[in-house]
DNA sequence: CAATTTTTGGCAATCGCTTGTCATTGCTGT
DNA sequence: ACAGCAATGACAAGCGATTGCCAAAAATTG
């Protein structure tokens, strides 16, 4: 290693320099590096050490590291070697304090043992990597003020936000938005950009599905009052509905779980409808079970619509039928808008709305409407 | 506002000495606060806006807001307003430069679809929050590499790592927990601090549930190689059918999804087993699937214990027989673990074990052997 | 009321990195 | 061989907090 300094300072002619540069440095320690390292063997090595080793000024070596084009090859390979060597990872902390960014975004979801949201938090994950991005992943319980809290108290420490099915109010929406880069997932395209998943195109799918089976009486079973989504759905519901002159009820809104299914079956149920469309799987596989528990068979005398075709909705007994969409591609698709935002001159066209496709997957829920 | 300032600085006589460094400020600056914030609405307050608009140094804000016990009441509760006021949030990049600590714990975990981690992940981000940390989701896609390659990178923004169910060699994990505090799920106790759920007790009691219900031939369906958990199970298999003079046989390694329950589903057949025990449930709901395909029946025909407890074990059809454990629970442990150790003043136990009980639960897919 | 102890708060260095400014180097063309 | 230019790299000033040290103020005491 020694000959190897040598060599370079002989080319550099910087040799003399850094030697006293580094007896300086020493006499204000009164400690060589290997002591330093010696006393607290966790010590992180610095800029300033790969520098050092390749005898070299800690801003080259920064502009070599981060901005590879503005330094000569030969110089930037020597200081690569020298940062391998010594292992060295620039801290993210110092490298966010002078940039001012952080590479980090937060998702947000409303409820993370909710099936729907790992395609979702995958997906964000996949394409934040590849940015050299750090996903952090907040669960906001489906609480509008944790959601609101999380927004606040994360602003210094992420670039942006994802925001999954988001709880909160069109005011307080439009209000984040003002502060921070953001980006929903199923919710009005207006306030923010924002990624949909095409649901009300697949109740219709869905409602076409049922009517061929012959099925006149039709259920909605609603999820949260304050879910978008849940809205849109309802609305589409209502539309379809209406022009087909079926009957219609509705009951909900219920809590996106599967234990609340119990609940949305005995509502459905009493409602006399012959089919059910659920707001999620989630809620539909709860409706299966207690369906099941009561004797009423699916679908001989009720038919199950679910929606997100989550894990599970495959193997649940019966299999269920349910308009499945592209989650994880949501997710990455949510992601490359915010990143456009966030770093402009990469370009990337700056949709403001995505719209991902859905279909409908028939599975076993969905029988004729009983005679 | 400007007569709140009014009847402050009449109190404290401070009025004029920081209407002097404001216009200081300004000069230099040749910009107002309002003339900035207009220019760059993003602009976050700092410290020194707190501090200039409470009127005091911003070492005494700091102290006020991290170390409260050192500062006047009065004061403090001056600063606090002064913070309010301006919506200040402490940049963390800033605060973690100057402490050395980012207040964040990474989490890796081998796949993030894979229901058996939600919990985990929910449990340790309910104990970080309660601390005050932030949680860095990985996920490592089962691959050792992966995660070796994660610890390394996320080694200046984490403080702490939990890693469940590592994938790391015995020698990796070991060098990894020499650089840096990390507590593992499922893992050796010798290398690191660690969580165990016990599920080698809970394979003794599907055994012997098996066997009650008159099973002499059955079958392990074993999971990653890598897996610690799965050597783990397959050594009490071995060791209890042993003693119990079982005809036993083995299949696997299978990848941990439902997927490879096709091919799982097959081998465990091929080699005549009335019963299997399954790595994991999402092997064993895969393995229900197929066997329903081939038309053979469970539980007549074969008895099935799954293990977990996941999301899903108690809808698939047949609801699944298998070995329940406080999965949340494993996970907000593992985290006081973590915290323990990274903040020893506040002492909390730290020991190097916690073994999370199991229990089996009985459901469907389990019956008397076929005579 | 003076002397002493205890609080309280200001100054300035520091953390590790980025980045603007400017001097130096090496190369081109003539 | 030299002016002119581009390319390169050194220097130093921040970024926004924390913290040791010390002075000033307040509270306590004799």
């Amino acid at each position: 290693m020694t000959s190897d300094c040598q060599k370079l300072s002989s080319v550099l002619q910087l040799w003399d320099k850094s030697l006293v540069l580094e007896r300086l440095r020493q006499m204000r320690n009164t400690q060589t590096m290997a002591e330093l390292q010696l006393q607290s063997p966790g010590r992180q090595p610095t800029i300033r050490d790969v520098a050092e080793l390749a005898g070299v000024a800690t801003s080259t070596v920064s502009r070599a590291l981060s901005n590879p084009g503005r330094v000569n090859r030969v110089t930037r390979e020597r200081i690569e070697e020298a940062a391998a060597q010594l292992n060295y990872i620039p801290s993210s902390q110092a490298r966010g304090l002078s940039s001012g960014r952080t590479q980090t975004v937060a998702v947000l979801v409303p409820d993370i043992t909710n099936p729907f949201y790992f395609d979702i938090i995958r997906g964000a994950q996949h394409q934040l990597k590849a940015a050299g991005y750090t996903q952090l992943l907040v669960d906001t319980e489906e609480s509008a003020e944790m959601e609101a809290d999380a927004l606040q108290k994360m602003r210094r420490s992420a670039d942006g936000f994802i925001l999954a099915a988001s709880r909160l109010t069109d005011a307080q929406l439009a209000e984040a938005a003002a502060q921070q880069p953001l980006v929903t997932i199923n919710r009005a395209p207006a306030i923010a950009p924002t990624v949909v998943i095409d649901t009300p195109s697949a109740i219709i799918q869905a409602l076409e599905h049922l009517v061929s089976l012959g099925h006149t009486r039709i259920c909605f079973v609603g999820g949260p009052a304050t879910s978008w989504s849940n809205a849109k759905r309802w609305q589409a519901f209502q539309d379809e509905t209406a022009e087909r002159k079926l009957t219609t009820f509705s009951v909900g809104p219920f809590p996106p779980k599967t234990t609340s299914g119990a609940a949305a079956a005995d509502a459905a149920v009493h409602t006399g409808a012959t089919a059910c469309i659920v707001f999620n799987d989630l809620l539909a596989i709860g409706m299966l079970q207690r369906l099941r528990e009561r004797g009423i068979r699916v679908p001989e005398d009720m038919s199950i619509v679910g929606c997100d075709d989550i894990f599970g909705a495959d193997f649940c007994n019966p299999p269920l039928t349910t308009m499945a969409s592209p989650i994880e591609q949501a997710g990455r698709v949510a992601v490359s808008m915010l990143l456009s935002r966030l770093n402009p001159q990469y370009g990337g066209t700056s949709r403001r709305l995505a719209v991902m496709p859905t279909h409908l997957t028939v599975r076993a829920s969905t029988g004729a409407a009983p005679s």
